[in-house]
DNA sequence: TTGTAAGCGTTATCAC
DNA sequence: GTGATAACGCTTACAA
């Protein structure tokens, strides 16, 4: 490996001076500069960002913690980050958060990360303390279920959202209108619900319980299993429309319609949430609340690393949804 | 943020006492060893891994470079290769790779990376050296088009997997068949094509140049257009199945399909690679070859780490592919 | 069994 | 403008 130092001897000055140049100081003389930087190409150095790291106290690197890799509404969001981190030279280390290693995390990030980027997850107040007291910023993309005072977030207003789709199912006629949600605790998803539920209050309509559908962990398979059994078992269901808290679960329940027989959107309307690629290629198309996830992934990034660079507090911030209108839903079957 | 020094004092024992304790050198006595443990709870330290790398040369982290993060099929690769390195306490570096920005990544991982990953990208000779010379090791999951002697690889055998697609789609009589590929140099599905052209020939079925459509970079999307605006110019398709290079793309091509009122299987057969969720809940859901990411994944970070670990030279891997037969393929028509 | 101290490759503060 | 040199927090001979 070759060092600083070899290129200072190669290049006949001092250490410092390589280091001048490398950080763009202005003072040396252009002579010398070239001569350095000569000497930097003919042994192909190039610095060694944990030594200076460890000097500077920047790692440049920003923890990503996220639920599930496989879910491309998370990798949507992760897609985001990373091209916005690129140009600002940090590089993001990704994980999966298991929340019975949470300790785990603290290990893990110490002294490699500036800030710690989560994806909606519910840390401990434990885990939040560590952080805060070893000087790493957390930041959350999405609100978990329970908001934590030091941490602010990034998000839609979910509440608005429902509102819109709402409407639009009211517009149809549908009144008896389902959710089906993820309610662990841990998750990011538990949110919706809750939004879901006053949204259909401010438009004058009730939710009965029986009406609220557990898609669990808010997968695709999960949500399949759940709607199957319901129509299989026989009974009417108890709405003529579903909104599902995302796309997955809503191409799940999809899924299960057309094994048993059930015709979207005549028979029953479905909406989700999130707008994932896959939702407007299923058929029909689905009907479902866009989530901006490019957006709120470089919203996250210039955020932290401007509070990184310039100690700017880091607040609260809220993104533009769109309803998007597509064949999953439509009038209310008489 | 407390360091090694403070435990050492609180507990009242030299540095080197706390890092024994740390690493579990087992020569510390029990009672001194407690000591440290206690000192370390109550200051809520936790050892700075920069230091620790700067020193023993080892990041702990393995880079691993995506052509595009929001591609399911890569994800699901990420997936078996974060779950097996957080097992052995390794952190991954996830980069978009950016041919127009090779150089970026020497820079980047310079003293960071122990490993880079490539998922089938085709590095510049320059840019291998450079990593050979500082000791970073090279090892790409997929075969690029034109393998690098220094970089094993890990991928499934094509031309076996498409002998058996062939194979399928002949006994349903088809013998004119289509493929739908991504020619450009860099990606790792150009040499699908010539590998499926193979197992065509091996079948003593020819390949005509017209039968061959491109899906540029393997999107759905691209996929979609060259498919749509290939049906609706209304002369016949020259083939009577298509085999599609990635999941993506065929769906794409369904659902150009579905608007141009082509049925499937009925009028064309569609056939793909790498059995995406996605491709099993479209309708009709995919018959596909099934790409082991998961398991690809797991042993791409064990033969990494082992190789870290204990010099045994890296060397390439074929695992194994099964055919998913599903109902997107069927009997050619009369 | 524990302590001392050299050194990892940088940056940054001084002198010169 | 440039050159010594002291940190940064850690691991690990080697000494005690």
């Amino acid at each position: 490996m070759v060092t600083r130092d070899e290129v200072a001897r190669h290049a006949g000055v001092s250490v410092a001076v390589v280091s001048y140049v490398i950080n763009n100081k202005p003072v040396v003389k252009e002579a010398t500069r070239q001569k350095v930087l000569q000497a930097i190409r003919e042994l192909g150095y190039s610095p060694n960002l944990t030594a200076r790291s460890l000097k500077t106290r920047r790692m440049n690197q920003i923890g990503v913690l996220f639920n599930h890799i496989g879910n491309p509404f998370e990798t949507g969001i992760a897609l985001g980050l990373e091209q916005r981190a690129r140009k600002d030279g940090q590089s993001l280390i990704f994980q999966t958060y298991d929340p019975s290693e949470e300790d785990h995390l603290k290990t893990l990030f110490s002294g490699r990360a500036d800030a710690i980027i989560l994806l909606g997850q519910q840390l401990k107040a434990d885990t939040i303390d560590h952080f805060t007291k070893i000087g790493v910023n957390l930041f959350s993309v999405m609100m978990p279920q329970q908001p934590h005072a030091r941490i602010p977030c990034a998000d839609i207003d979910w509440f608005e959202a429902y509102r819109a789709m709402v409407d639009h199912l009211i517009r149809f006629g549908h009144t008896r209108i389902g959710f089906m949600g993820a309610l662990n605790r841990e998750s990011y998803l538990g949110i919706r619900f809750r939004h879901f539920r006053q949204a259909l209050l401010s438009h004058g309509l009730e939710f009965r319980d029986e009406r609220l559908m557990h898609g669990s962990f808010g997968t695709l398979e999960m949500a399949y299993e759940q709607m199957a059994s319901r129509l299989s078992s026989g009974t009417d269901l108890p709405f003529t429309a579903i909104v599902c808290a995302n796309d997955l679960m809503a191409i799940g329940v999809l899924s299960a319609c057309r094994d048993n027989g059930v015709a979207v959107p005549e028979q029953l309307s479905i909406a989700s949430s999130e707008n994932i690629l896959m939702s407007s290629h299923t058929s029909p198309p689905l009907t479902t609340i866009h989530y901006p996830r490019r957006e709120i992934g470089f919203t996250t990034i210039e955020a932290v690393i401007n509070h990184l660079n310039t100690g700017t507090p880091l607040t609260n911030y809220t993104l533009n949804h769109e309803l998007f209108v597509r064949s999953s839903t439509g009038k209310v079957r008489d």
